[in-house]
DNA sequence: TGTACATCAGTGAACGCGCGTTCACTGATGTAC
DNA sequence: TGTACATCAGTGAACGCGCGTTCACTGATGTAC
């Protein structure tokens, strides 16, 4: 929003006029369709959403809409890619961070903590409709956090203490691991007072978590 | 259904004819109201839901719905209030198991299995409106659940090995082992397919999730 | 037991409303010459 | 550079539909005498 704001002014001082053309224009109004529906899923689900809701809050008629997607469903696809494309930023993110071990518990967490406060539209659509979703929204959603996994078993896999362990025994773990991720991205969406305080706290017990999880490591044998 | 179907045919043969009270004819309206919007989250969310849709499933006219909820909202509380009963029976039934330690976890698992395949409809609700669900539905069953960890941690106190573990400690372990297990009702549900050896390997899983939680017991310290 | 009246679950017509979608249109932007 | 035509994002009227909700009603069940 500031953003645009901001590219606004830049554009009227550096050329007097704005440039914006039929594309620029088009892929603009696609856009706050996206972020019209983002702002209305704020406190319902997608499902409950109209088309011409969406249209209103954009700032276009309702039949405008079918310039840009041929159903509310379509949206609702451009908006798990849109809200995928962060949540692979993180985990691309998180993936950079220096290789210590306490250390590496800390940055991650940290990493996932800035990327859902930035983001928390996207993160509380993901982590809505994961379930209560349309089939489509919801397949779409689940695929992309079994990948997750999956990658982050094979992350694992390269740390000495992991490097004998079975495969299957990776996914537990890397399972086990996103799980208890999610559940901190829910409580620090539904935090309450949304203060410092209790983001530091939200912050710890998902340290703590990860730290219990990795203890077992050096004692389990799978059998 | 067929129990309902049962109950009919033993009435005609032990007293020829129905007795039915009309408060009991109100209180099955009131259950096939329930059991309709049951059918009909089976594949949708509950927000989603029409009035007029449950009481044509129920098979009455719409305008009679509200001899029995004053909207659909509260209909959404009863249905919450009836899955409660049924989580809440499971968390009985998985304390009455004999008091083992590897026996614990095979019996807990077991039960859980068995209550989610015995209540889909119920555990499909909970687990889709916990977070997709509107405010009231989706804060009633978030309360329940926490309320059901805290009890999960006083148990945990009572085992020898956990007899001197902080209160904050047995809640990060028994919010661990509920993510865990809520993980396996999620599972069990979008199972596929439907068979012995899909459910064998879920519950094997779920076993194996729930042992390396407790490998960590003995060699965790909080600091 | 029989009669007269009260209760109330379920009915059916009617309402105004927001919905998704169609259609012919407008007028600014883009393109060919 | 200037003109004539094509493109196409956005408009506005119109449609039929299912929605929640109101209202006066019906007729079987329940109650008082």
């Amino acid at each position: 929003m500031s953003d645009t704001a901001n590219a606004r002014t830049l554009s009227v001082v550096s050329e007097a006029v704005e440039p914006v053309s039929r594309q620029e224009r088009k892929q603009r109004t696609r856009q706050a369709l996206l972020d019209a529906a983002l702002e209305l899923l704020a406190d319902r689900g997608f499902a409950s959403l109209s088309l011409r809701e969406v249209a209103k809050r954009a700032g276009i008629v309702p039949t405008a809409f079918y310039r840009h997607f041929a159903s509310m469903d379509e949206l609702g696809v451009a908006l798990v890619e849109e809200s995928m494309r962060t949540l692979r930023g993180m985990i691309r993110a998180a993936r950079r961070r220096p290789g210590g071990y306490e250390k590496l518990i800390e940055a991650s967490v940290r990493t996932l903590y800035e990327h859902v406060r930035a983001h928390e539209d996207h993160f509380r659509f993901l982590t809505r409709e994961r379930y209560g979703g349309s089939g489509e929204v919801a397949r779409a959603i689940g695929v992309e956090l079994r990948l997750f996994s999956s990658d982050l078993a094979i992350d694992l896999a390269r740390f000495d203490q992991l490097r004998t362990w079975t495969t299957e025994d990776l996914h537990l773990l890397a399972g086990l691991i996103v799980t208890a991720m999610l559940d901190t991205v829910l409580e620090l969406l539904d935090a309450h007072p949304r203060d410092a305080e209790t983001d530091g706290r939200l912050v710890a017990t998902a340290e703590k978590r990860l730290r219990f999880l990795l203890s077992a490591v050096p004692h389990w044998s799978s059998r």
